[in-house]
DNA sequence: CAGAAGATCGGG
DNA sequence: CCGATCTTCTGC
């Protein structure tokens, strides 16, 4: 399977490519060598500043700064003392934006994800058009996705919380 | 500088 | 339903 370049991740904002990433491949290679290929299924978008469940909303900091870079790169944030959570940003230079990886075949849930992939801080910035350790392969996915609002996100106020921007397959469930 | 909450999960 | 466990942000 091929790889897919950054130039995709730039060309879409999250919205789009949080449905069009469902049936598509995360792949994971450890130092060992053991690679874990899984399509996902399930993912938000976070998009840009005035969204108020995007981190970027706070402006641009530590944290959130890859989020402000050209999409194809890895966003990772530890929560809960206790997960990693993957995102993948996306748009323009300046157009804060990322997607939310929730589920994948046989693994569902971000926190999860984050464990089975064993990321950490170093994952933070990780180019997936040229990393050796993770990145997303083109792949499809026959059946419908379905749209609903974006979990744990009630602190964003009723504008931000109702739009229905998680994407679930529906082999999910 | 202290306190609280967080894009979660698993156990009781 | 709550504890785990720590980073980040907010308010005093």
């Amino acid at each position: 399977m091929d790889r897919i370049p950054n130039s995709y991740f730039q060309t879409y904002d999250s919205l789009f490519l949080a449905q069009d990433l469902i049936g598509k491949t995360l792949v994971r290679q450890f130092d060992t060598g053991e690679i874990i290929r899984r399509k996902i299924l399930e993912t938000e978008a976070y998009l840009g500043k005035e969204d108020l469940a995007c981190h970027a909303s706070k402006g641009k900091t530590p944290r959130t700064s890859v989020m402000f870079e050209e999409g194809g790169k890895v966003y990772v944030y530890f929560i809960y003392g206790m997960y990693w959570l993957l995102n993948i940003v996306t748009g323009e230079k300046d157009h804060p934006q990322a997607v939310l990886i929730r589920g994948i075949e046989e693994c569902l849930g971000p926190g999860r994800i984050g464990k089975l992939l064993q990321l950490d801080k170093s994952f933070y910035g990780e180019n997936l058009e040229t990393s050796s350790r993770i990145w997303i392969e083109d792949s499809s996915l026959k059946g419908s996705v379905l749209s609903t609002p974006r979990i744990g996100v009630d602190y964003a106020g009723e504008i931000w919380k109702n739009k229905p921007w998680r994407f679930v397959h529906e082999n999910l469930t």
